[in-house]
This record gives C-alpha cells, sequence and structure tokens, in this order.
DNA sequence: TTTTTTAAGTGTATAAAATACATTTAAAAG
DNA sequence: CTTTTAAATGTATTTTATACACTTAAAAAA
C-alpha cells in the first residue's frame, strides 16, 4: 500500500537533552557531545540522532540515550517539536526533542570516549549548534515547572538522599535561595518521603539523615486525589 | 549540499485540534473533518495536512487553519508529536498536534461545504480515526492546565462577553460547577477586565454588563511579575 | 400600577496555606 | 572540655481559598 503520493518527507531527528545533578558542586549538568559530523563538526551538541523507518519516536530517543548512557529505562518526557526551515544549514531536518532525567554516574564507557561527551553546568553552556540553545532553553524552563508538580527531582538523585542535597537541587534549578524549615515541612508533610536509619558524613560533622522517596506511597496517594506540589518560595 | 545520507525520510503532517465555546450551549467544541481520502475515507478526524519541503510546521498548521476558518492569525500552540509505527495504516506518519482556540464563528464558507467540518461537543465525540482521540483528549488535558494560568480563556469568547459567560466556560471545560462569588472576585482582582457600560440583554431580563479583556494591561503586569491564575474549585 | 418571575450581582466570616524568622543539637577537631 | 560547623526544629503572622444567602434590576403578567 502506497498511499498519500505526491507529499514530501522529510528527515525526523530526535534530541535528547539530557540532565544530571552534580551533588558536590551543586550544580545541575547538561550532557554535551562534540558533534562527530558535517556541518559544524566540533561544536557543542545535545545527543541526537534521526528516527529510523522501523522505530517510533520514543525509541528512536531511547537508542540515542543508550548509547550514551547503557541504561534502558529512565526518566524520559518528550518537549518539543523544532522545524523552521533552515534550523539545521545541512539539510532540512525536523527535530523532536526529549528530556532525560538521570544520575550523574550513568554515563556508559562510550560516551566520554567515542561520543566526547561532556557535563556542563546549565550556568555556564557553551553555544550550542543550530537551534539546540532554544531547545535547552525550552526543556529547562519545563524542568523548572515540572519539579514542581511531579516528583521528578527524586530522577537527579542517588536512591538515598538528604534533605539538604534535595533542597540544594531546587536551589540549584531556581537560582535563588529556599527557606530550609518551609522546604522542609512541604516535603515532609507529603509523605512520600522514608528517613532511613543511616547518615550522609562526608559533608559535616553532625552527618545528614539520609531519606528514601517512596514511590509506591506517591502513586496510592495520587489515585486517592494528591497533587505533589513544591512551589519554592 | 547533500548531507546525512542513508538516513530515512518520513511523512510529517500536522493534526489542529480546533477548539471554541458554544455560548448558548454552554458547551466546548471540536471541529471534525469528514475524511476525504483512503484510508478511514468518510470516517471523523481533526483537521491536518502534511507538511510540505518549503513550510514550518507552524506554517502548516497555519495553512490548514487558514482553510478552515479563513483567518490569519489566531491562538495556536504546538502540544505534542505522534510517531508510533502504526498509528496510519495508510503510511508511516509521524504527526505533530497544534492547538487552536477561535471563536465559534470563525468557519470559512469552504469548511462546511469542502470539508464537511463539523462542530462536535466534547461531551459527544463519535470514534476518530487513527490515534485522533488520543490527540484530543491530551489537548484537552492541555487547555484544561493553560487557561488556569494563562488568559486563554478569552479566545473563546467574543471580544465582549459577560463574567457569566466566562463562569460558563469554565464550567464547560471542567464540567463541575464554580461559586459565583469567588470566581468573579479572582477575576476581577486581576485588574485585566474592562467593565463596559453596556448589557447582555438577551439571556435575562436585568441583562449582564458585558466586560473585555485588556491584554495590554495583562502585558504590562505580567511584565511585572504578575501571574494569571484562575484556579477553579 | 402592582405583583411576580428570573437571573445578575454582591460581602463576610472561617479555614487553610504560605511565609518569615532564630535557636538548639550533634559530632568531630583542636 | 571548648570550639567549630552544619543539621535540625516550631511558632506567629500574613495571605489566600473557601463556604455561604440575600438583594437588585428589569421585563412580563396580573
Amino acid at each position: 500500500m502506497k498511499l498519500y503520493k505526491g507529499s514530501h518527507k522529510h528527515l525526523v531527528a530526535v534530541d535528547c537533552i539530557i540532565f544530571a545533578y552534580d551533588i558536590a558542586e551543586k550544580e545541575i549538568k547538561l550532557l554535551l557531545i562534540k558533534r562527530s559530523i558535517e556541518p559544524a563538526k566540533g561544536k557543542w551538541s545535545v545527543a541526537g540522532g534521526f528516527v529510523q523507518d522501523d522505530e517510533s519516536l520514543d525509541a528512536a530517543a531511547s537508542r540515542v540515550l543508550k548509547r550514551l548512557t547503557g541504561l534502558d529505562h529512565m526518566h524520559l518526557s518528550q518537549s518539543s517539536t523544532y522545524g523552521s526551515l533552515n534550523r539545521d544549514p545541512g539539510a532540512r531536518v525536523i527535530s523532536v526533542s526529549y528530556s532525560a532525567l538521570i544520575k550523574i554516574q550513568d554515563l556508559s564507557p562510550d560516551a566520554a570516549g567515542l561520543y566526547h561527551a561532556h557535563w556542563r553546568s546549565i550556568l555556564k553552556l557553551p553555544e550550542l549548534i543550530f537551534d539546540h540553545g532554544t531547545m535547552v532553553a525550552d526543556a529547562l524552563e519545563n524542568l523548572r515547572e515540572q519539579i514542581k508538580r511531579k516528583p521528578v527531582g527524586f530522577e537527579l538523585l542517588p536512591e538515598k538522599f538528604t534533605l539538604v542535597q534535595l533542597q540544594d537541587l531546587y536551589e540549584a534549578l531556581y537560582q535563588r535561595p529556599v527557606d530550609k524549615r518551609n522546604f522542609r515541612k512541604k516535603i515532609l508533610a507529603m509523605n512520600i518521603l522514608e528517613k532511613l536509619d543511616e547518615k550522609e558524613k562526608e559533608t559535616s560533622r553532625k552527618g545528614a539523615w539520609y531519606y528514601r522517596f517512596i514511590r509506591e506511597r506517591y502513586q496510592v496517594l495520587t489515585r486517592n486525589g494528591f497533587y505533589f506540589n513544591l512551589d519554592v518560595n
């Protein structure tokens, strides 16, 4: 069956904006790739790839991400689609952007070597090719909204994390200080964290208690009309 | 210049979910088209078209919308992109969905005749082709969120409208009653409406005052940190 | 002309949520 | 045992959200 004859076909790419959080440096980072093909070879870009004939958009994004992280499953969501005529000087390419949230250690051995992948703070991004700067800005804006209403911050932290680390993450994303007592009051009131009986002792003498996000409890609450809300003051 | 050789090309479509509000019937309506080509000829769908070689995605959506409404400018925003392998049985098509908000009277003469376009209440939608049902559900969900935080409700109403009409619109979208006094208190407190000295007299003896949305004032306020918020209780 | 009918318009008291803010505690180092 | 450092904690105040019922305007009917 060969329908829709006469309609133009297009190159379609997926571009993945990969976010992680660096606990030590208290910075949100983005995985950037040194581009290996023309045009713009050697310039910085986000990770991308063309959508193949036999794969869905989501599958294409997963493939690109697996190449860099080795991970099969991760927090991945479609953001926006970019289709201006001359966004890529090499050819007319329509690009679907995806946001991925991962733990900073999750990089494949190939990532640094083969793909020249590097983590860069969102505060000090180099110039990016094409409209990747816009994609990143859009994705970041989206993440800032998402993290208020969905428990996505935990995707960027290890399984065990302290409330200090969680707050630092929010502060890094919003670039403004957050009231410690109010922040803890809000997140603990949601009743979706479990306090472990273990302390993080690297960064202070006293040590800070570890917590864990209980996804199952969150899901049960959600089914009963609960809404995650961590509006930062 | 012929780069990216060997990568597959795809048919790319735009599909427009066109919303309007029927004041008399107090119903949110969707513009549906009787499909004129195979596959699924004669079935209901949203308005769509293939993206041409020389037009951006936004331009393609605008073209589709102009065909039906004759309008050059309207509230139009990209929603989501759909790319499963078999979403269209006719061929592999990747589809970018757009939401449009228009006034119900804005239909081109061709719309009804040539395209068999019909307004249908979102409460009584027929079965739609392919994944158009999902597209509509996603767009509707998006609209419900948008209308809380952005002054998009006014796009669905005439220039002059009453507070009763505005509230009815919110109630139609949420399918639940809204407290009249609290609703009016909130919207008027924003100071973005101007009370006209004219009454709407069709629907009641007493008549309801007409108001007008002052976009300029909204924009000024927005620049000064104001956020539209009409969370319905 | 008075009365009835109908939908528009209005205010206040209470509850809940957001915010501002400073001291105490635990633990290691000196 | 004193000092140092970051973690942990509670309350009062302000702001926002909510619940709730009567009055008013105007035409239609008596």
